[in-house]
DNA sequence: TGCAAGTCAATACC
DNA sequence: GGTATTGACTTGCA
């Protein structure tokens, strides 16, 4: 965008020429905001692409970069569009669902890994903050202008139909008017209905997909996402219950973890093993209780493996006390971000002022759970190499 | 073909 | 107005 120039005034990153080419980057409607899929360049990395770099980068703990993301956010008062927009190339719900529950970066495809580097070369840059201030003061002038523009010629502030404008259609560059489809919402007896379905079947057959469908009176596509979304979002909660038990920070240690706050709309959406009993999913490790709260209620700890591979609360030398912030001395190198994990042997999160959750401040409670972890972990690699023999004859145990 | 992962974008919520 | 949630979609893989 015009805006990304003027600020920068440098040469296109590599990965916003890419995205470009993913996106379409037309004239800019919007009067010189950035938009997604555009993100800056990288500080001091513009021989390497994101690609390379993520695929060079040591592994990163993704817990505290997205806790250091907020912090900086919050201290100047700048928001996840902006940010998302600008510095990761994605829209504010991305931002807010990656800074709310990042996954383990062990967990994370080369893809998922990007926005993380991206975060990491951002803290590192001395004049993050800065720069971002200024796309915010460029925007706003934008804003105005095009408010002053268009109060004159008497038109909507922002071009933008107010209100829902699914149905209404909504004119696109070429002048071609698209019929939006509008979104669906579940109604709770829905959802209630689906969870349960779940409960009873993760993987559902196209069969009770069907059912379920006419007995909701949903489309079948709409079952099938539902389906994928809440088994994504179920693992998701589970990669987070996985450090917190694991390591005892996390966004848990600030009450983050999605499960264990309230829900919002009270209706458990968030996490829902929590009311299954004895849900199995057949392909998150036979046998595992599909969601935490009821391994918990047997006191126990799921981790996916073995030894709890806690490597996330690592790297928080730099990335919570100083590498990652603006201005900071640590990562000043091109590739910082390797410092970061050099750093990390003797980090915990007694050395990052993150209170360890739960048990995990007590060493032998701690070293107990990893051996159940372990053993339940042992258990279910059997269970799955057992699985994947047909004949039962062919079973190991 | 079905799934996971990642993301968008509408909308709910604060 | 900013953030969180969530249905839908795209991509890549087996």
């Amino acid at each position: 965008s015009g805006s990304d120039e003027s600020v920068n005034g440098l040469a296109g990153d590599p990965l916003a020429s890419q995205s470009s080419s993913l996106k379409p980057q037309s004239e800019d409607p919007s009067g010189g905001e950035s938009q997604p899929g555009t993100p800056l360049p990288l500080p001091g990395h513009s021989s390497l692409s994101i690609q390379e770099m993520v695929a060079m980068s040591p592994e990163l703990d993704t817990y505290a970069i997205t806790k250091k993301v907020k912090e900086v956010l919050t201290d100047n008062n700048l928001g996840q569009r902006l940010f998302g927009e600008t510095i990761l190339g994605l829209t504010q719900g991305s931002v807010s669902d990656l800074l709310a529950r990042p996954k383990p970066w062990h967990k994370l495809s080369l893809k998922g890994r990007e926005p993380f580097v991206r975060m990491q070369l951002w803290l590192q840059d001395p004049h993050s903050v800065e720069k971002l201030m200024d796309m915010k003061r460029l925007e706003k002038k934008a804003y105005m202008k095009r408010r002053l523009s268009s109060l004159s010629d008497g038109h909507s502030v922002d071009g933008v139909l107010s209100g829902p404008d699914y149905m209404q259609g909504s004119q696109s560059p070429g002048g071609q008017q698209q019929l939006k489809k509008p979104r669906v919402v579940l109604g709770p007896e829905e959802k209630e209905a689906l969870k349960k379905a779940y409960q009873q079947k993760p993987y559902p057959s196209p069969k009770t997909i069907e059912e379920l469908a006419s007995q909701l009176n949903l489309k079948t596509s709409t079952v099938i996402n539902w389906f994928h979304n809440y088994r994504s979002r179920i693992r998701r909660e589970l990669f987070i219950e996985e450090i917190q038990a694991a390591g005892g920070m996390g966004p848990g240690s600030e009450g983050g973890s999605p499960s264990l706050r309230g829900s919002k709309s009270g209706e458990g959406d968030s996490c829902d093993g929590t009311e299954s009993e004895g849900t199995v999913d057949t392909r998150q490790g036979l046998g595992m209780e599909d969601h935490r709260g009821a391994c918990k209620d047997q006191g126990m700890e799921v981790e996916s493996e073995a030894g709890g591979s806690n490597n996330s609360p690592s790297q928080l030398d730099c990335t919570t006390s100083g590498l990652a912030g603006p201005g900071s001395s640590c990562g000043q190198t091109g590739l910082g971000i390797f410092s970061l994990t050099e750093a990390s042997s003797t980090s915990s999160a007694s050395s990052t002022n993150i209170p360890a959750s739960g048990s995990a401040r007590n060493p032998r409670d701690n070293n107990l759970r990893k051996k159940k972890a372990a053993n339940l972990n042992n258990i279910i690699h059997r269970l799955e190499k057992a699985a994947s023999k047909e004949d039962p004859s062919e079973w190991e145990f």
